[in-house]
DNA sequence: AAAACTCGTTCACTTAAGTTAAGTAATTCA
DNA sequence: TGAATTACTTAACTTAAGTGAACGAGTTTT
C-alpha cells in the first residue's frame, strides 16, 4: 500500500528514505468499511482524503433526498470546502466500497509542508492540475444532454457505472433515476 | 493598479518592499480592447491570466457555435488548461470588456515561487480555494435546474447578467438563447 | 441611406426530463 | 426463511428545454 502512495508521489517530486518515513511516521493510513460516512453535514472537520482504493462519494441531503456530486476513487484526492472555509460541512462523504483511505488534516499539512518544502510544490502542483481537471469537466457538463453526459462517462470512466449504484449515477449526471433508466433503454434501442 | 494587485496579494502573504519592486519589475499589467482574442483553439500558449479590471470569457466553438463555460471579473484568475497540460488550447478566451489583466507564464511563474518561496505558499492557497469554490460551483449546478441557476446567479452575481450578452449567459447556464428568454417570461409572470 | 448583421424575443412544434405510481428483482434483516 | 426494505425499471402524464422560423430593434457595413 504505502509503495502506490510512493509511485504516485514519485511523478511529482523525489523523495528521500528520511522523507518517506517522515511521512509514513504520521500513520495516515485508514482502511474504512463500506458504508461508512466519513463526514456528515453540519460537521466541522479538518479532514482531508485521498483515495489508494476503494471508492468515496460526496452528497447533499436536501429535503430528504441524496444528490451524489461526486465519486472518489484511486489515486484521487479530496478537501472538503469545510476543511478549508473551516465552516460546517454543507455535505456528506461516504464509502461506497471496503475503502483504504490516507486521512490528513490541515494542521498535519502545515506541519509537514513546512518541514518539506517540496510538498508545498506538489500540493500546489496537484492542485492546480485537479483544478484545471475539474474545469474541463464542468464545461464538458454545461455543453452537453443528459444523455451525452452519460455516453461520455461510459467511454472514460466505465468502471464508475459499474460500481456505483444507479441512482447516485443519476444525480451525479444531473437527472433523476426514473431518467437515467429511460435513457439507457432509449440509447439501447437506438444500438438495436 | 498596482495598488489593488498588492491588497489582493496582502489577502495570503505579507510582502517586503523589494518583493513588491520584483513583481513590479516583471512588467505584466496588460490594458486590453474589448472584443481582443486572448488565446484561441489550437494555440499552445503558457501565458495565464489575471483580471484587475472587466471582464473575460472562455468559451468553445464547436459546429460553428460559441459555447461560453465561464467568465473571469475582477481577481480571478485563470490559468488555462493549455498552459498546464503544454497541449493546444480546446478553447477561445477573449475580452468582453476593455480590461486590465496581469499576464505572466508558467516560466515566469517558476522564476519567481523560486526566487520566493511565500509565492509557491500562495498560489497553492489560491488554488485550493478557486478549486473548492469551483467544485461548490459544480454541485450547485448539476443539483438544480436551469430555472434556479439563473434565479441563483441573480443572486450571487447580479453583475454579470447585466455586463453580459444574453446568449452568452444562456450557455454559460447550460441552456439556449431561447431557452434563457422563455425561462426569464416565465419568471416575470409568476411575479406579477 | 440602404443593406447586412447581431441580438433578444416570441411562436409552434418536437423531444426529453420531471413526477407520480406501480411492479419486479435484489438485498438486508429479524 | 420469510418479511421488509431498497434498487431498478416501466408507464402515463406534465412540464420544460430543444429546434426552426419569424420579427423588430439596434449596430455595423458599404
Amino acid at each position: 500500500m504505502q509503495n502506490i502512495l510512493f509511485d504516485f508521489i514519485s511523478k511529482y517530486i523525489s523523495l528521500t528514505e528520511d522523507e518517506k518515513n517522515a511521512i509514513l511516521s504520521l500513520d495516515l493510513f485508514r482502511s474504512i468499511k463500506k458504508g461508512t460516512i466519513l463526514l456528515k453535514e453540519g460537521q466541522k472537520s479538518k479532514d482531508e482524503y485521498f483515495v489508494l482504493k476503494g471508492c468515496i462519494r460526496k452528497y447533499y441531503l436536501t429535503d430528504g433526498e441524496e444528490k451524489t456530486t461526486a465519486f472518489f476513487t484511486e489515486m484521487e484526492g479530496l478537501t472538503p470546502h469545510c476543511a478549508i472555509s473551516k465552516t460546517p460541512s454543507e455535505y456528506y462523504i461516504s464509502c461506497i466500497e471496503d475503502t483504504i483511505l490516507l486521512v490528513s488534516n490541515s494542521d498535519m499539512g502545515i506541519e509537514i509542508n513546512s518541514k518539506f518544502p517540496k510538498f508545498e510544490l506538489m500540493c500546489r502542483i496537484l492542485s492546480e492540475e485537479l483544478l484545471a481537471k475539474q474545469q474541463i469537466d464542468f464545461d464538458e457538463f454545461k455543453t452537453s444532454s443528459p444523455e451525452q453526459r452519460y455516453l461520455n462517462l461510459l467511454q472514460k470512466r466505465p468502471d464508475l457505472i459499474q460500481r456505483v449504484p444507479q441512482h447516485q449515477l443519476a444525480s451525479f449526471l444531473g437527472i433523476k433515476p426514473q431518467s437515467l433508466s429511460r435513457l439507457r433503454a432509449r440509447i439501447l434501442e437506438k444500438k438495436i
